[in-house]
DNA sequence: TTTTCCATGTAACTCGTTACATGATTTC
DNA sequence: GAAATCATGTAACGAGTTACATGGAAAA
């Protein structure tokens, strides 16, 4: 219900059309949500069936005709609901990337510290990019915030991994010297 | 895939039945992945047809008859093929919770502050949890380990929302109060 | 002139869960 | 005698993605 949620939230300060909310989502919100059109789409049809939007068939010139959303009190009392349930839980994350770190000890340390290298360039690159987003009104700035937060901290664990490897390396290397 | 690299990765160790490899899961590595029996059962066969493994029949008494899973090499080669790709990439996490927050304005400041106060209840409860597990042996402490991070991490962002919303309901009541 | 943008959708598919079926055995 | 454990599976469903189809207008 998480992208009801989000569709919800955004056709209730403005009414808008599938296009326009893919888009907006996709430019805006592309950390957090990966929402493809096909989705939204069937999610719009399905909730204006239940009563929580209404459509508007609109033309702009020679442009293709526009399904513009609207809420309905109905709507915005789901909306309501849908959120305080939102945040009052919490919903917690899984990793698949743990599923390889379970493992380590199957790779030799060197290989393993080289893969995780690869992982670790990808995620300062993600913290990168996530510092340079722009400012976002309002409360949606905390969507930023907490990705910022969340890669942050994964790196600095990810670095605290590779450290540890890194030393079981040398260890391996003094072995090899002294025999 | 990451479910197909567990397997393999258990039964690398020690060849086990499904019900074995599904309990283990859900005893030991429950925090991270959420297995069910049928997609255990479904994959093992999967992966069986692949020639990644061979079953064996087995039956001790009056027990129930055991298929019992074995990794042959091709199982070995797709396990390392597998393993060096899940390290080498860095999943991003995606926080559905992120999008009631978005809209977190959207509430009366006190009600948005009990909603969270809820959710750091249940993050709180997970991190003790988390706190409680016993160690494990080898790399797959480095699960346990991350996840115990990562809900520290989570906690302290989220304290830092409930502040900054207390604060606003504080600047809202002395508003009340001037006028 | 080919590509991209606008705007909508359908059909097929993947992945995974839920619910159910089986049947003997051990525990309460 | 009822319930839980052991051990395996099937069938149906649901959520979501991918690939594809359409067709005019603007941009390269």
């Amino acid at each position: 219900m998480d992208r009801e949620l989000l569709l919800l939230g955004l056709l209730r300060r403005q009414e808008m059309h599938g296009y326009q909310l893919h888009e907006f989502i996709n430019q805006n919100l592309a950390s957090c949500v990966n929402l493809k059109k096909s989705t939204a789409y069937f999610l719009l049809d399905r909730m204006a069936e239940a009563g929580w939007m209404v459509e508007t068939e609109s033309q702009e010139g020679n442009r293709p005709p526009r399904r513009v959303y609207q809420l309905t009190p109905a709507g915005e009392a789901a909306f309501q609901r849908l959120l305080r349930a939102n945040l009052a839980a919490h919903e917690p994350a899984r990793f698949a990337g743990d599923i390889g770190l379970a493992f380590l000890d199957a790779l030799p340390p060197a290989e393993a510290r080289d893969c995780l290298l690869r992982r670790r360039a990808q995620l300062a690159a993600d913290l990168e990019a996530a510092a340079r987003i722009p400012e976002h009104a309002g409360s949606m700035q905390w969507v930023i915030d907490h990705l910022r937060h969340h890669l942050a901290s994964e790196l600095e664990w990810l670095d605290r991994v590779i450290a540890q490897i890194t030393t079981s390396i040398e260890s391996h290397d003094h072995e090899e010297e002294e025999s």
